[in-house]
DNA sequence: GTCATCATGTAAGCCGTTACATGATTGC
DNA sequence: GCAATCATGTAACGGCTTACATGATGAC
């Protein structure tokens, strides 16, 4: 059901919730920064865009040259406008489809509606890393109860993990001392999610009774 | 290059190194024991056995059925052999060749050679989670020297990820509140991953010098 | 003026997941 | 006897990686 490309279309659209941009600016954001995906290929990354264009969920803008969208947001109005101009000389040919100019990446009506049915959804039963992630990634754009909610399937889950790990690590590899150490690493590694999760819970519901209480 | 199957192959390489096992079983053993993996799907396990076997990795005997490997290794001659002509039996009618008895794979010289090389080799930069984590499981198999190696190959890798993300981190995306909590706990979980690093390089370092000194 | 980086794309091939198909064994 | 689990496989489909191709921009 779920395909892994969904993963990649919902940090797309994700990034693209508050800004415009163009696609090597959201392979970075995502990679770089948020640190989705440990990599993506340009091979899937365009792709992915074109998909989402055909579908509607993003609109393609003719982009303004480099270097205008990472400084001074505050000179946007003046500077963006005659970027654009720029843009549009450069590469205002014969062949205006093929030109290579940046294209600029806006998440439409209908993206926005699936980006949130992205978020909300919950198709997966929160058994999945990177799913948990992505989604955690762009709470801010759920409710305080899905958050909740989001938070205490993903404590679930780890916890879970934490007992099947229990079960099963007494048998036959345990003899060797570096398998071992991996597996008790990994172990280690749930505990420390789940009190992390715990934190962000905590926090959550403090949020909420704080809101309630004012 | 480097081919994200190469680690199952040699994952499956590394638990048959020990034991004799089949599919089933080293499937288990890869995700529920040593956690290697979140999933193998059959369709990517079997083919991968095939395909040790084509290259002579592995060899195939017919198997004894279920529930001997598990217990009492120590019946093994007497069980272990009626256990064998039972399986064949079973199976032993005019299909030989499509028998679904269970086929119990046994690592061969060269599948020791190829698994050596594989957790030996330094073809990837250590960038790669995954091939860390394969490779230290395993790392029972190694020199010392070529422990401390990899470990320290490892360590470079997850400072220069950890510089990597406060030059990153600081930009477009930092005004959102969840983004941020991923982007920290991914961070925070790279620390716990170095310390824990360190710890390992300091018990292989004590062990190396313990057994120089005696 | 040239090199690194930014920027966008296409095509091929691999491989992994999914769905399907089959059958044995164990527990109830 | 029936269900769940163990156990092994095949075929199709999708998508990701890799390699290739192109060109602009900025720094030195």
């Amino acid at each position: 059901m779920k395909k892994r490309s969904h993963f990649l279309d919902m940090a797309i659209l994700g990034v693209l919730r508050n800004r415009d941009l163009h696609g090597y600016e959201i392979k970075r954001q995502i990679v770089d920064e948020l640190g989705l995906f440990t990599s993506i290929s340009f091979g899937s990354m365009y792709p992915a865009l074109a998909r989402l264009e055909r579908l509607g969920l993003v609109e393609v803008t003719q982009g303004r040259p480099r270097g205008q969208l990472r400084q001074a947001p505050f000179t946007g109005s003046l500077g963006g406008e005659r970027a654009i101009a720029v843009g549009l000389r450069v590469t205002g040919g014969a062949d205006e489809t093929r030109s290579r100019g940046k294209k600029v990446y806006t998440l439409t009506e209908a993206g926005r509606g699936t980006f949130s049915g992205f978020v909300n959804d919950d198709f997966d039963h929160g058994d999945d890393d990177l799913a948990f992630r992505v989604r955690l990634a762009f709470a801010g754009a759920l409710e305080p109860e899905m958050r909740l909610k989001l938070l205490e399937r993903r404590r679930s889950s780890l916890e879970a993990r934490l007992n099947k790990g229990k079960f099963s690590g007494s048998r036959s590899i345990l003899d060797d001392l570096y398998a071992k150490c991996v597996i008790e690493h990994t172990q280690s590694e749930t505990v420390n999610d789940i009190s992390w999760i715990n934190e962000l819970i905590d926090s959550e519901r403090r949020r909420i009774s704080e809101h309630t209480a004012q």
